[in-house]
DNA sequence: AGCCCATCCTGTCCGC
DNA sequence: TGCGGACAGGATGGGC
């Protein structure tokens, strides 16, 4: 499942081949797509618009165009975005394409369940929506915001606090799993249980469990491939998700254990993280 | 405020 | 070897 460090990876490999491109045509190939997503633009007015940059915003790609035209892409858990021959066939499963008129790739969009969206919205119309949907990005926020908002959803549990994405942007199931097995916390121990020392634990190791994922350009389970058809490499270095009845990496003692937690399969290690 | 559940969807896996 | 059912999961919305 893209998480916001298989976006940043997405977006990093396709900001500087598509920057400055103009588009030639732009069009869905799959009407579900088009019908579920509220949009105040149509695919034909983004012919001949210059793509004027890529960006990431949690788990979500904004491509801004000139005039003020924006496109916001979000790819759940199948959701694919990556370049692609122009030649080369499209499957049942690829639900968009957009052809550039100085470029010889086209960028496709693919997801076999459907759950992710394009969305045809002004820029305007992007950014309040993420403004009004979003908490902060993990990789810029600093301690003494981080410590507030642990204190302000006290109640919540620290995995489900991970979770939202109202008070933290880009964290999914595999980085929360990841980040409490690093600092050591048990996923159902409340927000605001923290002691100082252990609340800027957490946000050191959020910092470099997501560092790292990015700098091994995601985690590849499930479908994700980046903007040029490649698999990541964090998935080798993941200590619990997805590693049931496995021994602990840590204390060779115990094993993973799973549990469904805030509705999500939840790995940790029941020695390790109290 | 926060929890749980159902919903969207389809490929995969398990048991018979 | 094949079939049916359970399961996975990001975000949302409803009910408690």
């Amino acid at each position: 499942m893209p998480e916001l460090p298989e976006v940043e990876t997405i977006v990093r490999g396709l900001s500087p081949l598509l920057k400055g491109k103009k588009v030639r045509d732009f069009f869905f190939l799959s009407s579900h797509l088009w019908f579920r997503q509220p949009s105040s633009l149509k695919p034909d007015d983004y012919r001949a618009k210059v793509i004027r940059s890529i960006r990431r915003r949690g788990k979500m790609v904004i491509f801004e165009f000139e005039e003020g035209l924006g496109l916001l892409v979000h790819l759940k858990m199948t959701g694919q975005l990556y370049l692609a021959e122009k030649h080369l066939p499209v499957d049942k499963h690829t639900h968009a394409r957009m052809t550039f008129s100085d470029f010889n790739r086209e960028l496709r969009f693919r997801d076999v369940r459907k759950f992710g969206f394009l969305s045809c919205l002004q820029l305007k119309e992007i950014e309040k929506k993420l403004n009004s949907e979003l908490g902060p990005e993990p990789l810029q926020i600093d301690f003494p915001v981080f410590r507030r908002l642990l204190q302000r959803h006290g109640q919540k549990r620290i995995k489900g606090w991970l979770l939202d994405q109202k008070i933290l942007a880009g964290i999914g199931n595999i980085y929360s799993d990841e980040i409490l097995f690093g600092a050591g916390f048990h996923p159902e121990r409340k927000a605001a249980s923290l002691s100082e020392l252990e609340a800027k634990r957490l946000f050191r190791v959020m910092k470099k469990v997501l560092k790292r994922a990015i700098e091994l350009k995601g985690s590849s389970v499930s479908d994700y491939v980046d903007s040029q058809g490649e698999k990541g490499g964090y998935q080798r270095e993941h200590q619990v998700y997805d590693r049931e009845g496995e021994l602990c990496r840590r204390c060779r003692k115990a094993t993973i254990r799973r549990q469904r937690i805030c509705g999500r399969s939840s790995f940790y290690c029941p020695k390790c993280q109290v």
